[in-house]
DNA sequence: AAGACGGGGAC
DNA sequence: GTCCCAGTCTT
């Protein structure tokens, strides 16, 4: 791919004097501990800032050091995760927690290899840690970069095609400063987190405008090209919400594939030429159910790749006393408040 | 190369 | 309501 339209020093340049005029104060800004940055880059995947600080405050309030975190059961781990999505990012969390301790003694890696070979980090969170943790140079492309890039360079396609993917990454290698790489990584996802956002660019504000090939032609608001997305299907679920004594059952999900290791009400999908009701008779043969279990209300919940109507019936579980499985517990509507529920269900307790 | 994977913020 | 993610792993 051909260079840079202009030196490079310029763009980092007046982005650093951006940076320390408008960069944002956030919790894991006042830390160099490798630790703490790579918990906060890990939450922050597909994630956003106000809704990761609370989490990245209860989570270091329980696991100070990484040594802490490897020696925590996973249900521990899951239950201060639940709620932020993309549940398989904790499980990785302990696994690569332990591997610090068992293969580098407790001490994070500084290497950008070592740091990727962790379960859950790729290239651009390896690159984070080693230019915000260790202050070394190392190119980062998240959504933020490739938004920014893809606009300062005027590259149109979509971004996540293999082809535009590579060049994006040969830019960030170019314009990534010897000088600086920890306040230059801050500042580029700063810049487009604040100023260069997906819609409404404030092009105004931006300190890399007079350099901005999208904005010289006008066309901010075309890049990046996002690729074709897909229809979501809307998908029909039935639940049961079994009740013995003031308390109800819910299972546990396996760890692996949706939702792992997260607790929910029995429930099952009902096939598109079945009923709710003929789903239901399943699900309660299956749970060792006699009674005839009564509709409760419908709550509805969006995933980014198909959305769920989850039909709520109640049923008396007083003749299903024999289930006792580990992965079953009987609990009050106030413990389920604060129980590792997936969010459609946590809906379902408004309905109790 | 394409699909899987949650939830919330911005508008 | 719609759109967008501070990505990585599996197939």
């Amino acid at each position: 791919m051909q260079g840079l339209p202009w030196p490079a020093e310029d763009m980092s340049r007046r982005l650093l004097a951006w940076y320390g005029r408008s960069g944002r104060d956030l919790p894991w800004r006042r830390s160099r501990d490798p630790y703490r940055i790579w918990l906060s880059e890990i939450m922050l995947q597909q994630t956003g800032v106000t809704a990761v600080i609370p989490y990245y405050e209860r989570f270091l309030a329980a696991f100070p050091t990484v040594m802490e975190l490897a020696a925590a059961p996973l249900d521990k781990v899951l239950e201060l995760w639940a709620g932020l999505g993309y549940y398989r990012r904790a499980r990785f969390l302990h696994q690569a927690a332990c591997k610090v301790v068992s293969e580098h003694g407790g001490c994070f890696p500084e290497k950008l290899e070592t740091i990727m070979a962790l379960p859950g980090v790729g290239r651009s969170t390896a690159g984070a840690i080693v230019s915000i943790a260790f202050d070394r140079k190392a190119p980062i492309l998240d959504g933020n970069v490739r938004r920014v890039l893809c606009r300062l360079l005027a590259i149109f396609g979509d971004p996540r095609s293999g082809k535009v993917e590579k060049h994006l990454w040969s830019i960030a290698e170019m314009l990534t400063p010897e000088d600086r790489p920890h306040d230059y990584a801050q500042a580029i996802m700063d810049l487009g987190a604040t100023v260069c956002s997906p819609r409404n660019p404030d092009c105004e504000s931006c300190p890399l405008s007079g350099l901005c090939q999208a904005f010289w032609q006008g066309v901010q608001e075309q890049l990046p090209q996002r690729g074709k997305r897909k229809a979501v299907p809307l998908v029909q679920q039935v639940a049961l919400l079994i009740h013995h004594d003031g308390r109800y059952l819910v299972r546990r999900r396996p760890l692996d594939g949706m939702l792992g290791g997260l607790w929910e009400f029995p429930s099952t999908t009902v096939p598109e030429e079945k009923t709710s009701e003929a789903a239901v008779r399943a699900l309660t043969a299956g749970e060792g159910l006699s009674a005839v279990p009564q509709p409760l209300g419908t709550v509805r919940h969006a995933y980014s790749h198909f959305r769920v109507e989850v039909h709520l019936f109640t049923c008396p579980g007083d003749s299903c006393g024999m289930i006792a499985e580990e992965d079953h517990r009987w609990l009050a509507p106030a413990q389920l408040a604060d129980w590792p529920l997936h969010g459609s269900h946590k809906k379902a307790l408004g309905l109790l």
